[in-house]
DNA sequence: AATTTATTATTAACATGTGAAATTAATTCG
DNA sequence: CGAATTAATTTCACATGTTAATAATAAATT
């Protein structure tokens, strides 16, 4: 009963490529009418979510290099989506904030992204969905770095 | 019973990013090197089992956009590894070809990354492996372009 | 046949991914 | 205290991702 799909379909790398691609190009185009980049987004969800930080912290958490996310957070300076100031108790780290503005445009588009995924789950089942988050969280914590 | 992972870990997005760059990280460090990236080594992949044929092919089997493609071509060409002659039929299209310097590069070193995908597939069991390519394929297939 | 429309490949412009090197500040050691 | 070491961040260089615009050819339409 299967479909046809590309015979680089049991490639591991090619399938997850494929799949994010289709996870993310809606969102991508939600964010694009807002004028922030998807990894703009992921940063300033996680400083929304899980307040002030350095950013090793919030590379960390949205799946960024240093070298990339200073970057980042140098053109989200530009907008006034963040602001930072140095820490007190370590002169080599900074502490990155969110702004009234950058939490409202998070707010303001969360329903608009979360309707993308709640739309995919609908089509793959609540249940198949869920493993699928299980098998990716799997691969990611039982593969040695 | 489950571990710590990031509360971002039910993100449809991240989790993919996370588990993509698990898979990836051990591969590219081998395709370094051989002095050639992730992108040109997909690429290389798809003519060795496929043949030659027109970039938007190629594009497509390697899930890469035709603006990126136009710029690996290029490299692969400088490097010797592919050729590109007009298509006869077609005069908007061209006909791409790996070489033999290609075909070697790629041979020598498919053993040591399946040698990575084996490792993953071996410590998630060979049929969660499976199963985890099935919804990743069942989501890329099912969703709307 | 001339005009329009669609397809193919490229280029342009900006942002990010990636690894290595450089910078700056904190810590440790002699 | 001063040199070496470590840690955090940034800069650098190159490659790719992404959308829009362009050029060339093919196909369709009238």
């Amino acid at each position: 009963m299967s479909s046809d799909l590309p015979n680089t379909s049991r490639s591991l790398p090619i399938a997850l490529l494929r799949a994010r691609e289709r996870v993310m190009r809606p969102v991508r185009a939600i964010l694009m009418d807002v004028g922030i980049t998807e990894q703009q987004w992921r940063v300033l969800r996680v400083l929304e979510e899980e307040g002030p930080q350095d950013p090793t912290r919030i590379a960390d958490g949205a799946c960024l290099l240093l070298p990339s996310l200073t970057r980042i957070l140098q053109k989200l300076e530009e907008k006034q989506l963040i602001s930072r100031q140095p820490d007190p108790d370590d002169g080599r780290k900074q502490i990155v904030n969110i702004t009234a503005n950058g939490t409202r445009i998070i707010r303001d588009n969360l329903g608009a992204s979360q309707a993308v995924f709640e739309g995919i789950q609908a089509k793959m089942g609540a249940e198949r969905y869920e493993l699928l988050l299980d098998l990716l969280n799997e691969l990611y914590r039982d593969t040695s770095n």
